[in-house]
DNA sequence: ACTATCGGGACCGCCCGTTAGT
DNA sequence: ACTAACGGGCGGTCCCGATAGT
């Protein structure tokens, strides 16, 4: 039967979460394929098996982390009401990301300080921003057709959005006692909304 | 007599620029000790005559960096008229960063994703920032007393605006073709002062 | 009823094929039994189903290939004549061997290092050889009995002639470029019967 | 003093001595960089600081040992008398090679195999037998002028000697107790000699 | 102040072979 | 007969840092 497939998929899940604790804990260079496989309880046969490489691992979470954030964006896509209060009722959404990806968060930092150089991990980690930027522009473009929004151009002004989160994010991430970072996305969003609303 | 000194100041500069180059080109796991010294022509002995360990040439980067960048700040701070025009005003300095640092910021985000797992240079990479905050916070409370601002916390709103700027910042150097991100940068300050005032 | 043997047949077959491609591209440590399933579209499985290890199949090519060669010979050996041109009309063979063989022979000089080392691997490559002085010491035998041939030890002219082939081979197959080694191998041959001759 | 630069040249020495005997007793691939470094008493760091790779290493003793080679042809040189018993009076050089050699020939003989795969082994193993060539060429060349030698390609002839060693060679290192390989050496010599002399 | 040499260690990737399952 | 999954282990390379020497 499916017995042995099952377990397979078993081990790679393993895999796989062992691999996010580690390198959440410890970082991607200081963790070792050996602790990832102590951790997971398998030997290091069964990860080459499921696996390429170390980095192949990571892209797999990194694209993982990235589509599961674009999936709450498009739940929050059918929002009812004008353009601007819809943008404001994705705070509790960033301050949910800021909440649960606080341990996962700095892996893909990290990742991204990688992207820069290896093209491979840039397209995986730049690609879906460029689908978030232009979801947020076809927001936008919606605000302004309504008339809820001042002029602007919309790939411009969704950059700008992502920029917040970003922002929001990394210092969250980097001092979280520093602040009431759930506060400033929520402060932050309102006061981009209101100097983006036609008055 | 201080030729001997000199010489020594000299070989400590060169590693410290050939480190910077190194880090930026590799990233700073992939930057071997070795990789630097042969790169300032120097030996390994000189290297450790000169700094503890790879990670205290880091730190010293790290810290000129965000020293450099409070300064250039600080001569901002001077700034004639209102908070609003103020803000604005800063800007180019923004698009600044984004150009000038475009090599040597990911450097700094992979200190960043280290931060979050080593004390010391936590505290070496968000004090600065601290300190931006307390600056901004500053520049919102005049405005906020001048009646050109809205009432807000004055962190939080100071932490938004450094949101924003390095979140335009990531983006900017992880995809740098993919946008105008000097448009970017002054649209989200003038966005952010327009949702800050009054009316 | 035979189909289930014959595919079994069939596998096995394309097992050794893709082994000897394999060898031959990247010798015989670099090839991996893994690499060698994948040219020959099994499982590994499949492998140490048919062969006791990857050795065993190496001993087996080595076998077959030596196994040909003496069939070659022994077509020969019907030959007409006396001896000396006898022996001349060889050089086509040399030729062909050298030409057909270009491929095949770095495998099998690979497997004469390992079988200094590993005595089963010895014996399989040794003995053909030693069949082969047999055949050429009983050529020369002849011929001196025939008065063709100057009286040597024919034991010891064999090998020379032997060694002449071999060392031609080995040129060829390293050096292939670098001279008409047909051409070699029949002034060789012409040079040591003419050496061999009565007068 | 130059004591320090003795003593790495020692380190180096051993180093070359120990993979030597290790390549020889076990072949290139079954050595591992961990056992050379055993024999010779010093760390990995001594290895990789003296050596680039363990493949450099084997290159380092390829061409020394063809080097000296070389050295043990040119010696023979200044041979005074006519060509032919120039000719003959290298058996017991090659008898010599034989004997001495009996222990790295396996080694060079690997190498070979590579070399058939790596441009840069094939390189080095390739040019000393090319310049052997000359050698033996430009020596039939001056028989023939002497009017001793028969009028043959003198490339062809040189090549003819060379094979005619390397396959007694090959014999003597794969099949030690299978003859007197010196004496075939000399025979095999002796009628090479008869088979291009003018009558 | 600076160098050459060296020590010790760890890591990724791979590999050969086995076994549970079909 | 054949497969996928897995175990256990090793090998080359490199790296950080220390030390002995100038």
């Amino acid at each position: 039967m499916a017995d042995r497939q099952e377990r397979a998929e078993a081990t790679r899940a393993r895999l796989l979460s062992a691999a996010e604790r580690c390198f959440a804990r410890s970082g991607y260079d200081a963790t070792s394929v050996a602790e990832v496989c102590a951790q997971a309880e398998v030997s290091k046969g069964a990860f080459y098996h499921h696996f390429d490489s170390k980095q192949a691992v990571f892209l797999e979470l990194l694209t993982a982390w990235l589509d599961r954030l674009e999936g709450q964006l498009d739940e929050l896509r059918i929002g009812q009401g004008d353009v601007p209060s819809g943008l404001i009722s994705m705070s509790p959404l960033l301050q949910d990301v800021l909440r649960s990806s606080a341990h996962q968060f700095p892996i893909y930092l990290e990742f991204w300080s990688r992207a820069i150089r290896d093209e491979q991990i840039r397209r995986a980690a730049i690609e879906p921003f460029r689908r978030y930027r232009r979801f947020f522009a076809r927001m936008l473009e919606a605000g302004m057709a309504e008339g809820s929004l001042r002029m602007v151009d919309p790939k411009i002004g969704a950059s700008v959005l992502i920029g917040l989160a970003i922002g929001v994010l990394v210092q969250g991430v980097f001092d979280p006692s520093g602040g009431d970072w759930g506060a400033v996305a929520a402060e932050g969003i309102r006061t981009m909304v209101r100097g983006m609303e036609v008055n």
